[in-house]
RNA sequence: GGCCCAUUCGUCUAUUGGUUAGGACAUCAGGUUUUCAUCCUGGAAAGAGGGGUUCGAUUCCCCUAUGGGCUACCA
């Protein structure tokens, strides 16, 4: 029989993000972030943030703020870790130094680890001896025993070295010959012959663990039942479950997430040459603290956090079936890392903006009060049925709630312009004529309805569809500038008999103008 | 080079041995419309290749190819 995958009270869950200081999250490490809430949400249990610092020569200041905005922002928040308290703290690993120190001790004193002196020097010098010949140098079983290590001394020979105040790592030493047997949820079985693996360093000559040692501790002290993270990390799996074998501890599940891949050219995505990509990559701003350098945000793009959320959770999952406009809570409900997708993914702009108009539509709110707020700097004050009205009329051409304002102007204020290739082709007296024909009829009109206003066109042109065509073109460059928006009749209704005389004189006035000028020339 | 992972329309994906291989975005055509956009209808568009296993493979296995990751005293 086979026993389901589930989670009870007794298998609390709890998960955890665990970026480092470098800089900002970009889309792949948000995406992380989100599966982590999502699973952690599902089952009841924790989300943690945890800050991976052990490289101090990559810290970047700022990063550690920006994280907790951006999770804030697409309010995915931990329930505990940096920033949130909770049980387990120290949540910076460079805070942590004594508790790695305690099991490191323990390593060493065990066999499972040993001290090594060669230097980067001395190891680049082999690596590269090595490759010219066509072999490849590993530091494991085949070769540590020639190398200046521990291993290779006695203990005397040990003390003496060490005392000698000469630098150190402390590497994990790999047992040759076992075939690992793995299991990845989202892979399934993964299999890896330790004579492969080499002996990693767990401690650098600094002092500092390195991400492999304080990984495994944390998140065995932490009690973290399932490690939710990128591909990348997928070949450390193994000499990940060594150590905590040789801890004495039992591993989390692990689930390697695939990577958002770059659609430029080569690799997966990461901070390095965003620029030739055509997608910004960053959830909220970043100002590069040394360059001071803005780039650009989702959030400064005019994306809604949901519609962002909504778009990065089906990168790479999905819950099968048709629907794809998620809610959190929906999400939440839907997801199963069983369901997350092995290929990497390409990520595509054009869907991301199409769910940020599906949002957009619940979002008339937010679109009121940008109108407000646009109209309010140029001291125009609006009825809001009006502003209601206008929102109703134009919301299915806009993607972005900024949008709003070059697809509804016209309801608010005159053009600035005239479309040039058409304005150059009405300059003509005749046309001066048919205006003031117009003008004249349209002022004469009592209920200046839309109902009127197009029963009176269309009655006045009932044999001649060309014309009738010709003169709305023409009303249309007088009220809106363009031969673009909304309904014509709805347009004269809206903004009123007395604003589109006044729209039809300028008009008027700029073709006379241009007439003029144009012969003085000609 | 070594090790690991992956491979369904251009993109995101559904379909876990029997389907006309489904949907969404993008794209194209037609319709609606005074225009643009929307909207509606429709089209084109995919199982990398080769071997097996099987009555039958997109689905299971192997090989090749391609893509990706890792191969640091970076995470």
């Amino acid at each position: 029989m086979i026993i389901p995958h589930t989670h009870n009270s007794s298998s609390i869950v709890r998960v955890r993000f665990a970026p480092s200081p470098t800089g900002p999250l970009h889309l792949g490490g948000i995406r992380t972030a989100l599966y982590n809430y999502l699973f952690a949400k599902k089952y009841g249990g924790t989300f943690l943030l945890r800050i991976e610092d052990t490289d101090r020569k990559r810290f970047v200041p700022n990063s550690e703020s920006y994280i907790l905005e951006t999770l804030k922002w697409c309010q995915i928040e931990p329930d505990e870790g940096v920033g949130y308290g909770g049980d387990h703290s120290p949540y910076y690993q460079s805070q942590r130094g004594e508790i790695y120190r305690v099991y490191i001790k323990k390593l060493l004193e065990e066999g499972h680890a040993y001290y090594a002196f060669d230097t980067d020097q001395e190891l680049h010098v082999k690596r590269k001896e090595f490759h010219d010949r066509g072999f490849t140098f590993s530091y494991n079983a085949d070769f540590r025993m020639h190398l200046n290590n521990s291993l290779t001394m006695t203990r005397k020979q040990l003390s003496d070295q060490l005392n000698s105040c000469s630098s150190y790592v402390i590497r994990f030493k790999i047992q040759p010959g076992e075939k690992l047997k793995m299991h990845d949820i989202i892979r399934g079985n993964i299999v890896v012959h330790t004579d492969h693996l080499d002996d990693k360093i767990l401690l650098k000559s600094d002092g500092v663990a390195t991400y492999h040692l304080a990984n495994t501790i944390d998140d065995h002290l932490m009690k973290i039942t399932h490690v939710i993270r990128g591909e990348e990390w997928l070949p450390s799996m193994s000499l990940h479950l060594l150590l905590y074998r040789a801890l004495g501890w039992i591993p989390p599940k692990f689930a390697h997430l695939p990577l958002i891949l770059r659609n430029d050219g080569k690799g997966k995505l990461s901070k390095r040459n965003i620029e030739s990509l055509n997608f910004p990559i960053y959830p909220l701003q970043w100002k590069d603290p040394e360059t001071k350098n803005i780039i650009t945000g989702y959030r400064e793009l005019g994306y809604f956090p949901e519609a962002f959320v909504n778009m990065l959770a089906l990168l790479g999952w999905s819950p099968g079936g048709k629907k794809e406009i998620f809610s959190l809570k929906e999400l939440i409900n839907f997801f199963s890392l069983e369901k997350i997708t092995k290929s990497g993914v390409f990520f595509n702009i054009s869907k991301a903006n199409w769910f940020n108009k599906q949002y957009l539509k619940k979002k008339k709110e937010e679109i009121l009060s940008y109108l407000y707020k646009k109209l309010k700097k140029r001291s125009l004050f609006y009825e809001e049925d009006y502003l209601s009205k206008v929102i109703h009329l134009t919301i299915d051409r806009v993607h972005f709630v900024h949008e709003i304002w070059k697809h509804s102007f016209y309801f608010f204020i005159s053009p600035s312009s005239y479309e040039k290739k058409f304005f150059h082709k009405i300059c003509d007296q005749r046309i001066i004529d048919q205006l003031e024909f117009w003008k004249i009829s349209l002022s004469n009109i009592n209920q200046f309805t839309s109902v009127h206003l197009r029963l009176f066109l269309f009655f006045q042109t009932k044999k001649n569809e060309k014309k009738r065509h010709q003169i709305m073109q023409l009303l249309r460059i007088a009220l809106v500038g363009e031969l673009k928006g909304s309904d014509l009749f709805i347009i004269l209704e809206m903004i009123g008999k007395k604003e589109s005389i006044r729209r039809i004189d300028n008009l008027m006035k700029k073709i006379k103008e241009k007439i003029n000028n144009g012969n003085g020339f000609f």
